[in-house]
DNA sequence: ACAAAAGTGTTTTAACTACACCCATGG
DNA sequence: CCATGGGTGTAGTTAAAACACTTTTGT
């Protein structure tokens, strides 16, 4: 991927060299079959590679790192040259390093995992090199990016359940019965919205506008907006500062 | 650290190198003072950097990658090289990539966290390049490496409160009150010990031995081990290829 | 017998689940 | 009016916290 100029025992001995990948989930809805109105879907997007190795394999967007940004730079900057995509959530997922990850070339991988609202995601350029795929049913990857989005897919599932990051799924305001079907494509499953709405309405992020969405058939349902996450107790490292943990 | 053939332009411009780095955990029995037992310590070693930049501070062990060998391999040789120490566990915590994170070299480091018990801890030759420092008092470190200690610090907190992590500071076989211990030392607060050895109990992967130990001037405890950990549900990459996430 | 830690039982509290029920709107 | 999803109330379950209590050893 990179070292261009470098024949192969130099590059046998030289040190692995370092590249930038993101796994970039976005929410469809669901395949609605007869009465169940169908659990929204994660969908991904992935490029086509064009040189060796894995030729016109599917891979993970992503590519070098510059010498003057920082990982978290990179991954956006990669993403919206290859994707056209600003995503609205961003974590570092894990470096990937094992020796055989790649046929001939060392590369250890730096992975990042975003998440997009779906208005974004169809600015997205689906074009011949670039492709939504959903991400419970992927084709054979690249290197070792099956796995990665495994991991990726593991680690939003989680962490959906004891964060507030679904919201980044959608818009700056929302109703709770959007938000509860962002829980429901990702983890899966039906949720009892009763008892979603007082989960959500414990959590001091989630604020309640005094808009209210009219139009459907039934009562109108409010609109809510997420407050800063500031105050949460988050690691020690501040988010100031760039390519810094962004845990909680 | 690396690319030591390369004039200041061609650094500038060359992608950003790798290296990894390691913090290591281990307990101390705390300052007894009075009455109270005292809470156990973490310490970590340290070694004394000897050429620029920051000669003479103390900083996380660790070093170049070779082209041969996975991320944690890398991290278990480079330990075992500067401290003599192996770790009884070892997990990747994050990958430092801020540009300015040191003074002229574009260096990103991928850092492990690992925890070795206290006999092992003895090993690590203590000289005048090695030594062990508080974890919550440490001086002022080369590189970022105070915040990665203050982060690896808080994952090893959170981490202990929901995985089983905590037996990897002791022995192969221990009493629940030494599993105690280590809990209350790395919490910072004193547990009780009716609920905690329920809470433990129910844990599937703590097995008791038929072992009790004598000697005590009271009713001699039982010892118990730690099963295989493969059945708990973990991350979807296994850990038989190397260097591949170890959460859970 | 006594001290001290091992180990058990019981009450209280908090949080989540399941599900019955009422409310407001469009048709 | 009815259908539909928004929103509230409430009983049952589970897990953890607090703490009284019993057991087994060494001295």
């Amino acid at each position: 991927m990179t070292l261009p100029t470098a024949n192969i025992s130099e590059r046998q001995y030289a040190p692995p060299s370092l590249a930038i990948s993101t796994v970039i989930f976005s929410l469809r809805n669901g395949t609605a079959q007869q009465d169940e109105p169908g659990l929204g879907e994660l969908w991904l997007p992935l490029v086509r590679r064009t040189r060796p190795p894995y030729v016109d394999r599917w891979a993970l967007p992503g590519g070098p790192i510059a010498w003057d940004e920082s990982l978290e730079d990179a991954a956006h900057r990669s993403l919206l040259e290859t994707t056209q995509l600003r995503p609205r959530y961003l974590e570092q997922l894990y470096a990937f390093g094992a020796v055989e990850r790649s046929p001939d070339l060392r590369v250890v991988s730096i992975v990042y995992w975003a998440l997009v609202q779906a208005g974004e995601a169809a600015k997205a350029t689906e074009g011949d090199n670039v492709r939504w795929f959903a991400a419970d049913d992927l084709p054979q990857l690249a290197f070792d990016h099956n796995q990665i989005v495994e991991y990726a897919l593991w680690r939003l599932r989680t962490k959906v359940e004891y964060s507030t990051i679904a919201h980044n799924f959608l818009g700056e305001t929302f109703t709770l019965a959007q938000l509860r079907e962002v829980y429901e494509a990702v983890l899966g499953r039906r949720i009892d919205p009763a008892n979603f709405r007082r989960q959500m309405r414990a959590s001091k992020d989630l604020i309640a506008t005094d808009q209210t969405v009219t139009g459907g058939k039934h009562r109108p349902p409010r609109l809510y907006r997420f407050g800063d996450p500031t105050a949460a107790q988050s690691p020690p490292l501040t988010r100031a500062q760039s390519a810094t943990p962004s845990e909680d």
